[in-house]
DNA sequence: GTGACCCGTCGGTGCGCGCCGAACCGTGCC
DNA sequence: GGCACGGTTCGGCGCGCACCGACGGGTCAC
């Protein structure tokens, strides 16, 4: 019997990768899709450097991670993107924890992070949320089977070249559930390239963190694109900015 | 920060059920989408009962498993398709194995696995993968932005009537990377409803274990259908059927 | 009722591994 | 050259847990 490529053993070293609260947490962080240094992911996950150093060479050898050595720093990437879907898939699974009190001061900082925001190396938080929902009114994609993106959808793309052969098995667009938003971003090869393209413009730039800003040019461009207004991708409902602390 | 709304604590928890290579064999033996017994499960991981018994508990308590007990047995089942799909990724990250020599006999048994089996709740082997490929070659699926389903392929599909809205997150079609043809076979809600439509027609039968073969009405049925003649659908190429004991 | 069987619980054992601090090495700055 | 700093290596500690065997309780067959 057993005609599974993969027996238990594999599957539970694998999983053993994950299965680590440091480690889990060094997964996660680096769901923003940039390269952090050893130290960086220390502090993050409150070890210490002698001990994210063990994990971390785990993870790498575990083929979870890859490193990039400069001078005296290490600099450590997820190993491309279908880990970091493997990650959020986990990570979806897991009991949704939902922190029940979050300082004032944390859900401060966070407020740019709901707004625009990078999931791995697509779009995420309002901003990202709105995208799709507005791609979809729009007819540019079809979400009635699968999701998919329409003849409109690729005219609107115009010259972004999306590299559907070298996906190899990533799927084109897919959901991602958004953590803010409870509702899906664009996420896929196409999502990535979507996300790359409005750096690329200039539209987008990043902030602290994994947070993402609209550049003065890039809102008029982006409400633009989409046939809506400027105010309507504003990084606040009307509460945020005015509203102050209460 | 930390925007992410699992914690790294949640995420090591659920991975740590699949860290164990005896659960996780349990999982693996679940993938075929059928309800096993305590023991089954035990003697097939090769642990005592008593063994198997607390680590049911685990993966039940988190939500991996379902149990439904009668009279003195425990049947277990995995969850839903979601678990069903995170355990077909992360064995699907984890080094092939691809167990160098395999016994004749172990070889032979699996011959009809080969042909046709369930993965989960959807059809895999030779026969799968050929379905996906002549669905693809009539035009009845689409391939080129995701995998989707043409009109013509909806009107093909006739009465069966998919439940697109109860689908929640599942994705309506996917493909799945099949452990004996390696390469994709259908799953998703459409793989799952296709499936389960050809054993309610009589076309397809359970063998041992996870094996499934064609029955002798569904053998021309399904020929008919896809436009192939019944020996395109043929159990082997030559060798199996013809050959006798050696 | 008696026996076979499936399953759960309870001690006890031993390995694995996650953690730290201390010492060491190489890089980059002054 | 000297020093600060990021990262790694090495012992050593202690918890957690996977395993089993033995026992007990519930279920079905005869």
């Amino acid at each position: 019997m057993s005609a599974t490529s993969t027996d238990g053993a594999a599957l539970a070293r694998l999983a053993a990768l994950l299965a680590d609260r440091t480690r889990a947490s060094f997964c996660l962080a680096l769901l923003d899709g940039r390269a952090w240094t050893a130290g960086e992911l220390a502090r993050a996950a409150g070890v210490a450097p002698s001990t994210a150093s063990e994990h971390l060479d785990r993870l790498v050898t575990g083929g979870l991670l890859v490193e990039e050595r400069q001078g005296r720093h290490r600099y450590l990437r997820l190993a491309g993107p279908s880990v970091a879907q493997l990650v959020e898939d986990l990570a979806g699974h897991a009991p949704g924890a939902d922190r029940p009190a979050r300082s004032l001061r944390a859900v401060r900082a966070d407020a740019a992070l709901a707004y625009a925001r990078t999931c791995y190396d697509h779009l995420a938080g309002r901003l990202g949320v709105l995208l799709r929902d507005t791609m979809l009114a729009r007819g540019l994609l079809d979400e009635r089977a699968g999701l998919t993106l329409t003849p409109a959808g690729r005219d609107w793309l115009g010259g972004l070249d999306v590299p559907v052969a070298a996906a190899g098995r990533r799927p084109l667009l897919r959901d991602c559930l958004d953590w803010t938003e409870r509702r899906p971003h664009l996420a896929g090869v196409l999502g990535a390239a979507l996300c790359g393209r409005l750096f690329d413009l200039g539209w987008l730039t990043r902030g602290t963190g994994r947070a993402v800003r609209l550049t003065p040019a890039g809102g008029p461009a982006l409400a633009g694109a989409l046939g809506l207004t400027v105010t309507d991708l504003a990084p606040a409902t009307s509460t945020d900015t005015g509203g102050g602390r209460a």
